[in-house]
DNA sequence: TTGTTCCATAACCAAATGGTAATATCAAAT
DNA sequence: ATTTGATATTACCATTTGGTTATGGAACAA
């Protein structure tokens, strides 16, 4: 397994996750999981017009997730690996930095913060 | 404290990674990791106005991304767990996915289509 | 009462997004 | 040389997004 952007926190995170929020970009995805594919195969299952998955396409490149190869006249994409482990290292270290102790401290934080300010009326 | 929010849907992932995609967003949800927090409390490193702020708040909670309650004029924010975690899962199967032998299968495909540049393409 | 704090809401704006249809480009096939 | 096929590009449209200022309202403070 090679080292994939574990040093530097990659900047483009927000193209990342906002090529992640459409669904049909994230099927577009799971169609390069199983392999290459050019502009039309990728369109065919897809009720929208060849343009339309085009731009999706772009903004997939844009966002480093794929990459796009010339082939005659077709233009196969496959995916690439890196950003996807950004996000997934974005995801993994901020849940990791949410579960840890600070949660239980800080709700015994907040029953201290209750306690000390004020009786309890109702809870 | 009363309970303000909606019953969210756990797995809108289109909502959870668009949320994700805003980088003043993503500093709000490294702030709600330290503990609750009221609108001002979250608004203030941000140069932004106050109402900007509340509406990324509203676009988090509607990702079901984070809770609010009500504490007298204030309005604190805390995280919640389940969209994030399925924004997690969806992003490690699909690397494990892509990553599995499929992959090494494209890989030989490839080299063997170079290896046979001459022949047509099927679909 | 009056004022202040905290937050939401409304109206507005510019820019981005996601789609369309029509056309252009350019290599391949005939 | 002409046609076909694959994709890009253009022009256009409606909706969403991310911000602003102004205002309203509930809860607290004096």
């Amino acid at each position: 397994m090679e080292q994939v952007g574990y040093a530097t926190r990659p900047r483009n995170l927000d193209a990342v996750f906002a090529a992640l929020a459409d669904p049909t970009r994230r099927a577009i995805l799971s169609r390069l999981a199983i392999g290459e594919a050019s502009v039309n195969v990728i369109a065919a299952p897809f009720e929208m017009s060849q343009p339309a998955v085009s731009k999706h396409l772009r903004v997939l490149e844009r966002a480093g997730l794929i990459e796009r190869d010339i082939d005659k006249q077709r233009r196969p994409s496959r995916l690439k690996a890196e950003p996807l482990a950004a996000a997934v290292t974005w995801l993994e270290e901020f849940k990791e930095f949410w579960t840890s102790s600070f949660n239980q401290l800080d709700g015994l934080l907040e029953e201290l913060k209750i306690a000390e300010k004020r009786e309890p009326e109702n809870e």
